[in-house]
RNA sequence: CGGGGUGUAGCGCAGUCCGGUUAGCGCGCUUCGUUCGGGACGAAGAGGCCGGAGGUUCGAAUCCUCUCACCCCGACCA
């Protein structure tokens, strides 16, 4: 590629709406522009990393027996009225109407689109297990979308979907897919992605992981233990939070004028937040009772782990709501209340302190001294509340970190849920009709680009891993009305092609110091700087972006020496994978 | 959906409060010349429906109303 016709305007300054700095190389550097919010079209440099990245992705997803399909982007509604989906997702599924007046969404998934696929195809177990996947786009209608191409509306992603006979082989092939995963993830770069613990969400199923690129641009929130290696979303992420057990004194209301939330009770009364309980209402559990939640008065509560409980999304209940089951909003007791008419949840944080402040159900008054076996016994304790920095870790001794990251990739346990809704059988050995067991394996496509930046650059541009450089040479020609250094310049670039190495040639006439700007927004690891200064002892220079190294090569052999590079550079890329996978 | 912010040349911004010739500045772009190892210098140019619609006014980038888009925080999120 010769520079001086590459699409794409770089320019220094930094935009106004980028945040991070990936962000803002991914714009200064035209790898891509936005269309709108979270729709981006993505110019040469952009493309070429996004197609290594693939090329990445089927190669490890091939070695694990997958097959490459494509599937639309735009499907009926019917397809997900068949999985249920079509009303249980929320706006972010775009739904729209055709020429005919026909519902139709756009995919942002494609568990319904495989099973639609694959289930007249399989009848029978010794078709069992297999995987299909693709690379294409999909649609999210996100309420927000931000950080350029980390969270985007439109995006381009590989997912997998395997299908098993029983659950162990789903397990087994689901940690076959976890390999795979570390593979991927370091051969474009990133060996330091860590698999975590994960919710499953809307997804359904029970085990999953989330494979995350720990920095303070992502938005998910990921525990770990620093001393046994405990890693979960916080979504899911369990923790030992301290208790404060008391010899339990007598039952006392006390008048509390005015005093509603915690920090008020807690002020006025002068004792800490941890000193009391709170409760919470939710509108409502899976068979429409309110839910009155109990937890601790300093514990946030973690609506996931609760949705979990209750089997329902929670959702705050309205003073209304809270008045009709006999409570007062601000002054809220867990007793007296009709279990006709409420579900009760207790988190565990209540039964390991004594003596709490709670409500007394009754308008500027609150209990002193609840303590839950003798004042509520008979509960259940549940675990809801949501992990903090410090607590105890649930595998050691140690103590709970809290730590920012990008969600990279995940893989989904997903049983059954889409097979048997939609009637994806197959007969086993015995000729039973039985229902396959499912998979699923994403990878976010343009999120890894715009995540590698993140991670992989300095103050002047990225520093693109030579797996997923848009190219692996960046020769610069400096002076090109010298004869000597445009024709052999001319001669490498030609050279270098010939040799199979991917190239881009800065052809134009330009200062030095402007083309070494572009070169590092390009981020190319290879440098290659043609210059009158060492032709004159037949060499050339070269600096490497990615391992900081620089000096001059004689330039006899010089396209053998960096073809070399290359080779030796990315099969140190891929040692690292396969280690990583092994161990 | 709630709160906040911004829309002026390809990019970054000033001008808006307090209305008044031809709407500026830097970068980038074109031409010529001088330069040439980390974003050179001089000269001459091109480039704007001041987000859109309506209104107030002799006169609107500026004031009013409505609207759209984008950014940030929150809610939401495989």
């Amino acid at each position: 590629m010769r520079l001086s016709k590459l699409v794409g305007h770089r320019y220094k300054e930094r935009p106004g709406e980028a945040v991070l700095d990936s962000h803002a190389f991914l714009l200064r550097g035209a790898y891509a522009r936005q269309v709108a919010n979270g729709i981006y079209s993505l110019l040469p440099p952009g493309l070429r990393v996004a197609r290594k990245i693939e090329g990445i992705i089927r190669e490890e997803m091939d070695r694990i027996g997958g097959q490459e399909v494509l599937m639309p982007v735009v499907m009926p509604r019917e397809l997900w009225e068949e999985s249920g989906r079509y009303d249980a997702v929320g706006s972010e599924l775009l739904r729209f109407q055709d020429r005919t007046g026909h519902d139709m969404v756009l995919g942002m998934t494609h568990e319904e689109a495989v099973v639609h696929l694959c289930r007249h195809e399989i009848n029978s177990y010794a078709q069992l297990p297999f995987m299909v996947y693709q690379i294409q786009t999909k649609f999210r209608d996100e309420p927000r979308s931000r950080g350029g191409l980390i969270r985007v509306r439109e995006f381009t992603m590989k997912d997998a979907y395997s299908f098993h006979a029983s659950q162990e082989d789903l397990e087994r092939y689901y940690m076959e897919c976890y390999r795979a995963y570390q593979r991927i993830f370091a051969r474009v770069g990133l060996p330091e992605v860590v698999a975590v613990l994960s919710d499953t969400g809307m997804m359904g199923g029970k085990v999953a992981h989330e494979f995350i690129l720990l920095t303070e641009a992502g938005e998910d929130t990921i525990v770990t233990c620093e001393s046994c290696g405990y890693l979960a979303n916080q979504e899911v992420a369990t923790g030992r939070m301290q208790g404060y057990p008391e010899e339990p004194l007598p039952l006392e209301k006390v008048h509390t004028p005015d005093k509603k939330t915690i920090e008020e009770v807690a002020a006025f009364l002068g004792i800490e937040p941890r000193q009391t309980a709170k409760v919470v209402f939710y509108d409502t559990d899976e068979a429409g009772k309110l839910v009155v939640l109990l937890i601790r008065g300093d514990v946030e509560v973690n609506e996931m782990k609760l949705a979990k409980v209750i089997r329902a999304m929670p959702v705050p209940a309205d003073e209304a709501k809270i008045a009709a089951a006999g409570s007062v909003a601000g002054f809220a007791s867990p007793m007296g209340l009709d279990p006709k008419h409420c579900r009760i949840v207790v988190d565990q944080t209540i039964a390991g302190s004594g003596n709490l402040v709670c409500g007394a159900n009754e308008h500027d008054y609150h209990f002193k001294n609840f303590n839950l076996a003798r004042d509520l016994p008979g509960m259940d304790m549940v675990d809801v509340a949501q992990v903090r920095e410090g607590d105890g870790c649930p595998q050691c001794s140690g103590a709970l970190t809290l730590k920012r990251g990008v969600e990279v990739g995940n893989i989904f346990q997903l049983g059954i849920k889409y097979t048997e809704a939609m009637g994806m059988t197959f007969d086993d050995e015995a000729g039973n009709v039985r229902t396959p067991i499912m998979g699923c394996y994403g990878i976010g496509v343009g999120r890894l680009v715009s995540s590698i930046m993140e991670v992989r650059r300095d103050e002047y541009g990225p520093k693109w891993p030579l797996s997923v450089a848009p190219w692996q040479v960046h020769l610069n020609a400096l002076r090109l009305n010298v004869e000597e250094v445009n024709t052999t310049a001319e001669r490498l670039y030609t050279e270098l092609q010939d040799a199979g190495v991917e190239v881009v040639y800065d052809d134009r006439d330009e200062r030095p110091g402007v083309q070494f700007a572009d070169a590092d927004l390009i981020g190319i690891p290879i440098r290659l700087i043609v210059s009158e200064r060492n032709l004159k002892n037949s060499q050339i220079e070269f600096k490497r972006r990615d391992t900081g190294e620089s000096g001059v090569i004689p330039l006899e052999g010089a396209v053998q020496t960096v073809r070399d590079w290359i080779d030796v550079a990315l099969a140190a890329i891929n040692t690292t994978a396969e280690d990583i996978s092994a161990s």
